[in-house]
DNA sequence: TCCTGACTATTCAAAACTGACTATTCAGGG
DNA sequence: CCCTGAATAGTCAGTTTTGAATAGTCAGGA
């Protein structure tokens, strides 16, 4: 229900048409959410038939018709019970792009260290990136910090990691 | 290709059925793979198509016969690839469920508070859980600290935001 | 004026995923 | 011996997701 959440929490501020909504998306939220195109054109249906919002035409100039979307208040009604059950729950990350973590034991420290190196890189880049993003206004804020401070560990972790393996394998030692 | 590299990866270390390998992994890898039962089923055809692995039929007493995985040479190919793919790269967290934060301002403080004060107790509860695992053997540790790290990161940036709003609102001084 | 590449806006067939179900074995109590 | 609940093992129908395609607009250059 989060993809449904950030739609109804968009079109509450201003009435959208479909393709808006998933460019504003990608352009502002892409670091926490990904939603593609059709999924959105997907969601936003479900949530009409739902009666959450509805659809209707816009016919500007010559260009093809577009369907804008707003709310309902049913759709108000939704919004506010989805935002507080998601702010008050916690919702257990997942990490399943991390699996080869699971099966380094596969691979010798001497091959392993070059590839997580290389790891190491990306990420320091990225993070650097994520702190450069100019300070937006209200909420936005918090996404970014959310994002960054993970980052930021993932970082540690990884360097500690390197430092570890570096070392010496981890030998049973009695 | 996450949940193809870790079924790989198991199955090179030994032959499993399919029942063994969901249940295997969502008792000892929970925490960072979400691998539902149909889904594992769905993935295991597909690499017998790809010729990764075979499947036979195993005749135990009186059960009914299992399908036994074992990993061909190509498949012990294709998971040398994934891992040194994998390991090498950084995967950009994606924090979907989070998004409740970037409309944390269609409610006042007073509102937003409790509601992440329960969030940072489950949080904090399953970080004190997620501490006290006993330490596995060999990679698989690494896959635990890496969740620890994470959920500390999250738990400090959750206090954080919480003094900040109690501070007050995020006014723009000039 | 016609062409090209980029942007706007959406749709669709095919692939991927999951909730709910089936079917069997086994251990223990009555 | 029969029943029940738990564990084992897998399947399937229906839902959800996505890569690729469609179709129009617009700006600028040759």
């Amino acid at each position: 229900m989060d993809r449904e959440l950030l739609l109804l929490g968009l079109l509450r501020r201003e009435d959208m048409h479909g393709y808006q909504l998933t460019e504003f998306i990608n352009r502002n939220l892409a670091s926490c959410v990904d939603l593609k195109k059709p999924t959105a054109y997907y969601l936003l249906d479900k949530m009409v038939e739902a009666g959450w919002i509805t659809r209707s035409e816009e016919q500007e100039g010559s260009r093809p018709p577009r369907h804008v979307y707003q709310i309902t208040a049913e759709g108000e009604a939704v919004f506010q019970h989805l935002l507080r059950e998601n702010l008050s729950t916690h919702h257990p990350a997942r990490f399943t792009d991390d699996i080869g973590l699971a099966l380094l034991d596969a691979l010798s420290p001497q091959e392993a260290i070059p590839l997580l190196e290389r790891r190491r890189a990306a990420l320091a880049a990225e993070l650097e990136q994520a702190r450069v993003i100019p300070p937006h206004s209200g909420a936005w804020q918090y996404v970014i910090d959310h994002l960054v401070s993970h980052l930021a560990a993932e970082l540690d972790w990884l360097e500690n990691l390197l430092r570890r393996l570096a070392e010496g394998p981890p030998a049973p030692e009695g």
